[in-house]
DNA sequence: TTTTGAGTTGTTCGA
DNA sequence: GTCGAACAACTCAAA
């Protein structure tokens, strides 16, 4: 008797069961599979308290549905994989694509030394660099074109759930899963496959048919909170959209989707842009040093009311609204006149749905040397934003009770009142008028056509 | 090759 | 308070 062919599905950013084209793959290729998670050391030194948590959790809802066949262990990519082709024979290791340049030298390592990946799917609708200009042949750079030829290139459907699989029983080394555990006083999002598919059916039921009109209010649950299910694959885009149909609403939605495919893509092409100015000439502007006025933002203590609610709300959630992402983006960038990087990395330590190419860009656009293909420089007014975006104030309560007293007409412009500081709120570490003036200015001087500066 | 149209999320000013 | 124009005039995509 011949003994069982074994493959292996190597779990990554694709914590899930559903639409999963890289398990099937793996399933239909032989009689047993083992599925495998490697916990990274560099990566688990580098990630934020919350996102670990969180995708510790990811890990034990996985293994839940795999029967606790999940085989957990830590150590380097190259050496498990060859001990448990070894161990067991396996033929096949399945993969979903990787993209991004950590990810993508980690799969290049492991084929160097020997181990062919099987790569089917990826964690994209459409995977990056498959959308060209038609005229060329090179990559978008501005979103709209590139959305509209996103459309038109369109998607497979949702992949079928796996029908019953047998795995590998794990020997007890192979169940190390790790303790994560979850910041005091820490109020982050349900992490899982079935957690995503719940809050996703939620979402299309409550609030996907006004996600265009509401999506923008802080203070309203308008918006998916796909971000961290879509960061560990708990969900795959073509779930998303397939449950959308040509309304107006949907439409908006489907265009946020298409705003995480769009900024793999330009990562795809500009690699190093997760670090680097994606427009060169903006690694010449002059810039701030992080200091007290640095502090400040982080710890949500810069006197505006609506930068200091978003702030507070990413360290106490691991999540920040995607409007207030901008305001405070542009706080740092346009009002401190601070280094983007400074801000993403922030963003990196404290997001769980952190994603490399969607925070880098992001960050980006906001700063003004990103893909923002507008003729003029945004400076996002704080005080505007939250007048706008939270009419009433309730997000700003929420989150800081130092202004809690305060009423809606009084409430952006707690300096305005007698008894705006009378909790303790801090006074504005920078007005905010003078620094828009000053951010335009150091604009002006790195102009493509100005002579550099004598001297410099 | 040249030209034309258009670009996620904004702000301020003045009528 | 509301609304349209100005901002400053860039760069990309497509005809």
């Amino acid at each position: 008797m011949s003994s069982p062919k074994t493959s292996i599905i190597w779990f990554r950013r694709d914590l899930r069961i559903n639409d999963h084209p890289a398990l099937l793959a793996a399933i239909e290729s032989s009689d047993q599979i083992i599925p495998l998670f490697i916990l990274d050391k560099q990566q688990i030194e580098e990630a934020g308290s919350k996102l670990l948590a969180y995708m510790g959790q990811s890990l034990r809802a996985l293994d839940e549905s795999l029967g606790n066949k999940l085989h957990i262990i830590e150590g380097d990519q190259v050496e498990v994989l060859s001990t448990l082709i070894k161990k067991y024979g396996v033929e096949q290791v399945h993969i979903s694509a990787e993209y991004e340049r950590y990810g993508a030298a980690r799969d290049a390592r492991v084929e160097a030394a020997g181990i062919t990946l099987v790569r089917t799917g990826s964690p994209y609708a459409v995977a990056p660099g498959r959308v060209l200009k038609p005229s060329d042949a090179t990559p978008y750079k501005v979103y709209t074109p590139f959305y509209k030829a996103w459309c038109t290139h369109g998607w497979r459907a949702p992949a079928v759930t796996p029908k019953k699989f047998t795995c590998v029983e794990p020997t007890p080394e192979y169940r190390a899963f790790p303790d994560f555990p979850m910041p005091e006083g820490v109020n982050v999002i349900q992490a899982g496959e079935a957690a995503a598919l719940k809050r996703f059916k939620e979402f299309s039921n409550k609030a996907l048919d006004s996600y265009d009109e509401n999506r923008n209010f802080a203070g309203i649950d308008g918006t998916s909170k796909m971000g961290s299910y879509l960061k560990f694959g708990e969900i795959h885009p073509r779930t998303l959209l397939a449950g959308l149909g040509e309304s107006k609403a949907h439409d908006t939605f489907r265009k946020e989707i298409a705003w995480r495919e769009f900024y793999a893509d330009v990562l795809f092409n500009n690699p190093m842009t997760d670090v680097e100015y994606y427009a060169p000439k903006f690694a010449q502007m002059r810039y701030d040093k992080p200091g007290t006025q640095f502090k400040a933002w982080c710890e949500g203590k810069t006197g505006y009311p609506f930068v200091d609610a978003a702030m507070r709300q990413l360290v106490h959630e691991g999540w920040m609204h995607n409007r207030t992402r901008m305001v405070v983006a542009s706080f740092l960038v346009k009002d401190l006149h601070l280094e983007w990087q400074l801000g993403e990395r922030f963003f990196a330590e404290h997001l769980v749905d952190y994603d490399v190419a969607s925070n880098a860009h992001g960050w980006q656009w906001t700063a003004g040397c990103g893909t923002d293909a507008s003729p003029y420089y945004r400076v996002f007014n704080p005080i505007e934003q939250g007048r706008r975006f939270d009419e009433n104030g309730d997000y700003i309560r929420k989150y800081v009770p130092e202004l809690a007293h305060l009423s809606a007409a009084e409430i952006h412009e707690p300096w305005l009142f007698l008894d705006g500081y009378s909790k303790n709120y801090p006074e504005r570490i920078v007005d905010h008028a003078i620094e828009r003036h000053e951010a335009l200015a150091r604009l002006q001087e790195i102009k493509a056509d100005k002579p550099p500066m004598p001297g410099a």
